[in-house]
DNA sequence: CACACTTCCGTTGTATACAAGGACTCCCGC
DNA sequence: GCGGGAGTCCTTGTATACAACGGAAGTGTG
């Protein structure tokens, strides 16, 4: 009794807040009863999410949230900050009534890593990017980043970020401030640390996943291949041991 | 007797190509019929079309190509100005076989526009920025500009862009030739003041569509919606006669 | 003649049935 | 004990059937 929006709303909801990490199952059989609806309904989120390249599916062996490699982890932090202080560039300054949401979500944030609420303090963390996009009045860009915060979610779990959530929230109270001033300069590069502190909590070097090395020096030489319509399944599955993946946060 | 990726790309290509009109109507009997599959992958390619926001469905009346509003256009442009001057402005320098490439692209513009073969050429031109994207080495960003680039299509097909393809192309030309000489910060510059030029080449002034006033008029007041994880719909449609649609080009 | 109501048709929405392929396991041979 | 092979089960892939809803046209009435 759901629908297929729903229902993938649902599961980038469980990702941005870290309750389903990069590899996990997700069976469309389990799902449908989940949500009391038909596969066809779960195919359709599925395919909605693959599109937007949160899960991907191999044939007849299922579907499966993605698990980035270390060079997609570099593009996401460099995608990142190129939109968002981007963004902030442009910006002459901020409506008040932007700045005055901003900071309500600063206070959540800062109410649920008081309460030690997790989830919500994980996906709050995230989502402060988004709405930051979208009070820059980009509604676009905004929706780009919402992809990409949840794949910087699945990151920080792949490859135990180390990144406090208190100080991610200072960040983000000091980005506030900022704007506040209608110091754009500042907030642009306060945005700045901010990021390269997340991706620098990141442990890149010998990643998680132990066949890094050999995919990578296993690819294919670059094909001249030209760029069109869909994107092509970059990278193969691997195994990967259920992990454990209950730490720290990122954003 | 195609795959559902396949037909999402036919699709693409033939916005890109502008062979597809904003506003037109995608049955998906009528594809089923002309790609000779059932209706299930039609919907499965369009379904995907929808989640990178190139078409859209209204429930029970059909699917339609989207046709940007004068606000959604303003964003795209900002959109891709963002990303592509903040990724030249990152860049240190090009590897000498994506110039390579890059000068094979713009040769093949050239020759396009030389034979007459418009929708080679509108697609080519718009490609341009996709495959510069990747060339810096970051395939997320390209593929959003892939779906900006569509978007920026219909754009022009929709507000009656004036730009030539010529300039487009020489335009180009500056900017790959600004890139070999590793100077990047002119070819921040040019590609900065190329957006610039093919967004005023548009007519966003009293728009193309006579109700886009009465539809911001009405629109509702902005609401305290949190955001989340899909994209809600943003506009209705409107019936739009069947615009002739065959004039000039962008990017 | 105009307006409203009703009926029909065409569209998408959802579920289900069946096909196809891969992985896992169990068994047999060595 | 180990390796190989066959069979079974479980998964996704695709098509089709039917339901639900909207729009348009035709008809009847004021």
């Amino acid at each position: 009794m759901a629908t297929s929006p729903e229902i993938a709303q649902r599961i980038v909801e469980a990702i941005l807040a870290q309750k389903l990490a990069p590899g996990e199952r997700l069976g469309e059989q389990p799902l449908a009863d989940l949500f009391g609806v038909s596969r066809t309904l779960v195919r359709e989120a599925l395919t909605r999410l693959a599109a937007r390249g949160i899960v991907t599916v191999t044939a007849r062996r299922g579907w499966y949230v993605i698990e980035p490699s270390v060079a997609e982890a570099r593009e996401a932090f460099e995608a990142r900050e190129v939109i968002e202080t981007g963004l902030l560039r442009r910006l002459k300054r901020l409506p008040p009534e932007s700045l005055k949401r901003l900071k309500g979500h600063v206070f959540r944030e800062r109410q649920a890593i008081r309460d030690g609420d997790v989830g919500t303090r994980t996906y709050l963390l995230g989502d402060f990017h988004v709405c930051l996009a979208e009070a820059m009045g980009n509604a676009l860009l905004g929706d780009a980043l919402r992809d990409l915060t949840a794949r910087t979610a699945l990151i920080s779990m792949l490859y135990q970020s180390s990144h406090e959530a208190e100080q991610s929230c200072r960040e983000h109270e000091a980005i506030v401030a900022a704007l506040a001033k209608a110091d754009m300069r500042l907030a642009e590069r306060l945005m700045h640390e901010h990021l390269r502190a997340v991706a620098a909590g990141l442990d890149l070097g010998k990643a998680a996943d132990p066949l890094e090395k050999l995919r990578e020096a296993l690819q294919p030489v670059a094909a001249d291949k030209q760029s069109l319509g869909e994107k092509p399944p970059r990278r193969k599955r691997a195994p990967l041991p259920p992990s454990p993946a209950t730490q720290e946060t990122r954003s």
